[in-house]
DNA sequence: TTATTATTTAAATAAAAACTTAAATACGAG
DNA sequence: CTCGTATTTAAGTTTTTATTTAAATAATAA
């Protein structure tokens, strides 16, 4: 995958169940991992790597506390995913009400007044 | 990844820089697959299978026109992982807030009125 | 200091992803 | 029917991911 720019991490990040579960749990609260690791039922070695792959994307930050190492999300992150996949949403049906209005002229068979632009 | 589920593969797909200028392409207008691919530099089999990853993922559609396949968005696909993200994002804020006021609140030493609910 | 708890690093492996080249299909045009 | 265009399948290779067990670190408790 090979993952080189902020949003393939995000969405990269975003795309294992596991570490979704875990931005769901550290959305109701703050964690060790060892809070995290015993609830997924995996070893603890597996869950640094799934926290790594979520502090790459930004999504959480890691804070030493102790012998812990306390777990947060980071408010931002999600910021840029949430955009893209809006404006391209909003984009999308955009093109559908296009498509849509087309062929609703074409049902017509009414050629208001050529194809527009283009 | 194993990419079981419907959102980790929709975040899976959206993983790729070259899926997401397809959609990106694709939000403009229907296209062939040769249009696709003439435009990323890249071999058509290695095209043809990231068109089965975003149509896998339930985010485009193909359509069999003459010789051509024509690909077309599926506006529904996104919703799923939009509506994720942005609950995700609202819990998110709503725990930073929490964290917020309570930090607030303990700089002011004035215990407002306890916690409101949990 | 030494033992204990919490977490990461190393090393190894299995499985999935991303590509490529070469061959196979599917259609419409002649 | 044969040919050419458009795309997919096959097969094989190289990377990257996901995990595990075992060993290494770090910090606190005794």
């Amino acid at each position: 995958m090979q993952a080189q720019d902020r949003l393939s991490k995000v969405y990269g990040a975003l795309a294992h169940p596991v570490r979704r579960a875990i931005l769901t749990q550290l959305a109701r609260g703050e964690a060790r991992v060892g809070d995290i690791s015993t609830r997924f039922d995996m070893t603890a070695p597996a869950i640094t790597n799934h926290l790594k792959v979520l502090e790459e994307a930004g999504l959480v930050n890691r804070r030493i506390a102790a012998q812990s190492r306390i777990l947060s999300l980071e408010p931002s992150a999600l910021r840029d995913g949430e955009e893209w996949i809006s404006s391209m949403r909003q984009f999308w049906s955009a093109s559908f009400d296009r498509l849509e209005s087309h062929l609703a002229s074409t049902r017509k068979a009414r050629p208001r007044k050529g194809r527009e632009g283009r």
